[in-house]
DNA sequence: TTGAAAGCGATACCAA
DNA sequence: TTGGTATCGCTTTCAA
């Protein structure tokens, strides 16, 4: 079952290639009409023999020609990771509604990583790149700038790159309003747990705790506890054991991983919230919920972030808009974990 | 900056292009010498000078003219549902280690999404097809099949479909094992909540369910009540008011969300389990842990999934096996859930 | 072991 | 509005 070709098209037709090929790229206006130099007889009938005898473009062939592939590159670090498994879904999502195909690649936090998918991508003339930035990857993306691939930074900065777009959270601000909620509720002695990894998102996360602390008269208190993938589980279980020791009212949690990984603990150690620890999390979860006590947590607006990021991309591809940062702001949902202690 | 081609390093190698296209497309062998009819001194200087113009070989002409792309196409229901998501990621990395480019697309249980995001994907020339079947896909697959594209099935079966490869779990086992150990804890009056998707694995666990109450003579206490995505949260919400009056010991919750639900429901009614309702979940996630009492659970081996679907479609489009089905097997993680009630 | 040349199926350019 | 034809970069004969 040989694959139809344009050229069968425009045999049965009785027109050329050239006419199918309008034809097959047309737009169709509002009014139904075909947006194409050709007669609307004939493109009318043109475009029902190619559907009649099942005609599929060999995309293969377009790119090759075009140097355009209508597909887009999105690399995040983990697929799998829960916030960037539900934005690579709305990402998708509206990149399908611009007719793009979507290349998916991990690039698991390692710049050779993020090297090897690129390299692999780039060979499909993709038209255009959404990556979160990993540490040290500041080459890679400026090569792909150099040879004029529209590049959209999501969820993370990267400085002295230039060029490219950015579609953030405000980091600072989600560190600064799960400070304060904490604040309120009376803790004093409010403390971070974090990743070493190096990225803008937490590290601005960290500034805006911080800065909240300094504005408070408590900057003696501030203090960060860092950990890595590898070694959160056995890092997390010290680091509360000494905490109780020093006193500690409370926690912020910057990642959903981080806050799972301490409530477990606590609940292993049989501690509640908050009269053990005060705590606010980060990122949509059921686990907030159902925890013996209604955990407070930062949320992105997921679906924004990632409409935005599309249309960002697209604007780019198509000239129409520069290299913008567009910065989304985070919300706290209450809970019971970060109430009144007494 | 124009990219370089064959052509650029034939040239700068002083060689034609077939030989540079003999020496990219040989194989390594284990002595570190390139599998290919070609001198290999010839051979390792022709890598040389193309690593060092950073040649990037371009998919879209080495496609149209092998009508091979080595990429394979991967279309869960939802690349944002925790099971998916992870096997999605399990299934990038295998394929990744084989030389395989994934394309992801979401086919949102409708088959009409499904045809559409094959159809997109059909025109890349992918070597191999790896989907989750939705509801009357039927048609969809056998296209592929008489198009000679291979396809592995991954999570559910499909009837009356022939020379389809199938990653499957043993999901009557799963229904199976889950009902034994409410059986084990006391529980007579044991329910199934489930989605009404007319999908294998969860039809399968249903009649897991249903033998192992007909075993154990209660026939007459089998109960499977349905609900739809979009509907879950108030069907879960009355389906649990009336089973506290009719005094239903127990659930067995086929799904991960269908858990989350339930649990949340619980939670906000103030019940607890096992004491109002003893019961078993599914996939692995944090909130079994979390919750007040610790929730039973079945767990697939997603790793193993992953691989083995990637294993299998590779070994079909080279040729090497046939349409096989592979059928995993469920484990069941313990929990206070699903312990004496008394 | 090497190379010349014919296509793969589209698009782009130019001419009618 | 139409159509002829060169061309994209590679793989694949076939011949040397």
């Amino acid at each position: 079952m040989k694959r139809v070709t344009i050229k069968d098209v425009a045999n049965a037709a009785g027109v050329s290639v050239t006419l199918v090929s309008f034809v097959l790229n047309a737009k169709v206006g509002k009014d139904g009409r075909l947006d194409c130099p050709v007669n609307q007889n004939t493109a009318k009938r043109v475009l029902d023999v190619a559907n009649k005898m099942g005609y599929r473009k060999n995309v293969a062939a377009a790119s090759l020609r075009s140097g355009r592939s209508h597909s887009i590159a999105v690399i995040p670090t983990d697929i799998s990771n829960k916030f960037f498994a539900e934005i690579s879904r709305k990402i998708e999502d509206k990149a399908y509604e611009y007719g793009y195909t979507v290349l998916f690649g991990s690039s698991d936090e390692d710049v050779n990583k993020l090297d090897s998918v690129l390299n692999t991508v780039m060979a499909y003339n993709i038209d255009g790149v959404i990556l979160a930035p990993v540490k040290n990857c500041e080459d890679s993306v400026r090569k792909l700038v150099e040879a004029n691939i529209p590049v959209v930074l999501l969820d993370r900065d990267l400085r002295g790159v230039d060029g490219v777009g950015k579609v953030l959270l405000d980091d600072f601000q989600a560190g600064s309003i799960a400070t304060e909620e904490l604040l309120k509720s009376g803790c004093r002695k409010i403390e971070m747990i974090s990743y070493n990894l190096e990225i803008s998102s937490l590290l601005e996360r960290e500034r805006g705790y911080k800065q909240k602390m300094i504005d408070n008269g408590l900057a003696n208190n501030i203090k960060i506890n860092y950990t890595t993938y590898e070694s959160v589980e056995e890092d997390v279980k010290s680091i509360i054991a000494e905490a109780r020791k020093r006193g500690t009212d409370a926690f912020f949690l910057p990642t959903y991983s981080l806050s799972a990984q301490v409530m477990s603990v606590m609940k292993d150690l049989g501690l509640g919230t908050p009269e053990d620890f005060a705590i606010v999390g980060f990122d949509k979860s059921n686990i907030y919920k159902l925890f013996a006590t209604t955990v407070a947590h930062i949320i992105q607006p997921l679906s924004e972030l990632g409409e935005t990021t599309v249309e960002l991309i697209h604007d780019m591809i198509e000239g129409k808009r520069g290299p913008e940062t567009i910065v989304l702001k985070p919300t706290l949902v209450p809970g019971g974990s970060a109430q009144k202690k007494n």
